[in-house]
DNA sequence: GTCTATATAGGGATAGAC
DNA sequence: GTCTATCCCTATATAGAC
């Protein structure tokens, strides 16, 4: 484990000490950002714990993104922009002109939000962006966030009530992440039960998906 | 406004001043925790915050609660207890020995926990806390208040899958609070939309109860 | 029961070296 | 591009007076 070498030092506790253009450090520091974020809320985490994820110093990312609330700003549109990616990948090429299929569009959405699991603390950075409206910056991006995902549902063809349904699934499985009701699976019986009732239907082994144990974060 | 006299001082500012027995001033500083926490979340709140909106010295809450994260649990106790006796009014008794009716049991509970909204930082409070599944001891009080409600609904009659999808609209309901997004509703028309579809139903007209602007706090 | 004063720690941001 | 050193403010908690 030389400090020396170029094999990514972020993720390891370990030093950056490699070079690397701002192009290149930016999104890993972002990656960490919405870990850390996600794990700690936006007033729960400092500048530090971020870098120390990205494997930086802390000036650094301060510098680099001009204070701890422009790098929340740009974590959470990186989170975004990512759902609303998988969202476009899932549903595919709309059927000749028309609209979507509802039934199937739905699952492969619910699908894809949950694969998404695998993305540490994306969906926690939109929840902890969303108790966060009295913020006066901080509350406009979130508020528009919400609105962009709703707008892009919208436009696949689902009815005002369709995505209201999808929201309201996806802010439960939301909560069940960030209770990290799966770390208590094993222990209680009546805990899986839960589980298995929120991430109904086909997605239900994918419970084993939800983030275990906070680590270093 | 004399400071002297007995007139409650929280909520406006003024310093307590009156004596008042430790039993009296606990829900006072209780209601007002809820409330700073529900807006700020655990890390963003200061105990002067608290003790601010009780209209008390902040070294006076942290010795009557023995510190913050007590008082953040105990709040939190204090919440849920009334979420839980809410639900229990609304139901109200199971008819003849028997269960309740599904479809008008659902529609009294949600609207009163709508209703609930009237209490500042409620629903808020509790959604702080269903983010903070990683700390060690708000954790175990967040999972256990989550199971404690599920346990309620199910024994008024609900299947798993009932209490998931009730789940699921109260998540939505506290995250439309989170973002105050009824304060953008004037301005923008699709917003109106959006709050429309999520308050469903009869409680459409409720949306207006929402709390304005984050004041003081 | 309630306050003032204060000890002490932690975190965001800046300066400046390499 | 990246670090070390450091300033300064804020926040929890304690001590002790009234």
């Amino acid at each position: 484990m030389s400090t020396g070498t170029a094999a990514t030092p972020a993720e390891q506790g370990g030093r950056a000490a490699s070079r690397m253009s701002a192009g290149e450090r930016r999104p890993l520091i972002l990656e960490a950002a919405v870990a850390v974020f996600g794990a700690n809320g936006y007033s729960g985490t400092t500048t530090d714990l971020v870098a120390s994820a990205a494997g930086v110093s802390q000036p650094y990312v301060v510098r680099m993104f001009g204070g701890k609330q422009r790098l929340f700003l740009e974590a959470l549109d990186w989170a975004v922009d990512r759902i609303s990616a998988a969202f476009v990948e899932a549903a595919g090429p709309a059927p000749d002109g028309g609209v979507h299929e509802l039934g199937a569009l739905q699952d492969r959405l619910s699908a894809a939000y949950v694969q998404l699991l695998e993305v540490r603390g994306l969906h926690l950075i939109v929840s902890q962006a969303f108790l966060l409206g009295g913020e006066p910056v901080i509350g406009d991006a979130a508020r528009a966030h919400f609105a962009r995902i709703w707008t892009l549902l919208r436009e696949m063809g689902m009815s005002a009530q369709d995505v209201r349904e999808f929201y309201a699934g996806g802010m439960l499985i939301n909560t069940m992440v960030g209770l990290r009701l799966a770390d208590s699976m094993d222990s209680d019986p009546e805990v899986t039960d839960m589980l298995r009732a929120c991430f109904s239907g086909s997605l239900e082994e994918v419970a084993k998906t939800v983030p275990r144990p906070a680590d270093a974060w």
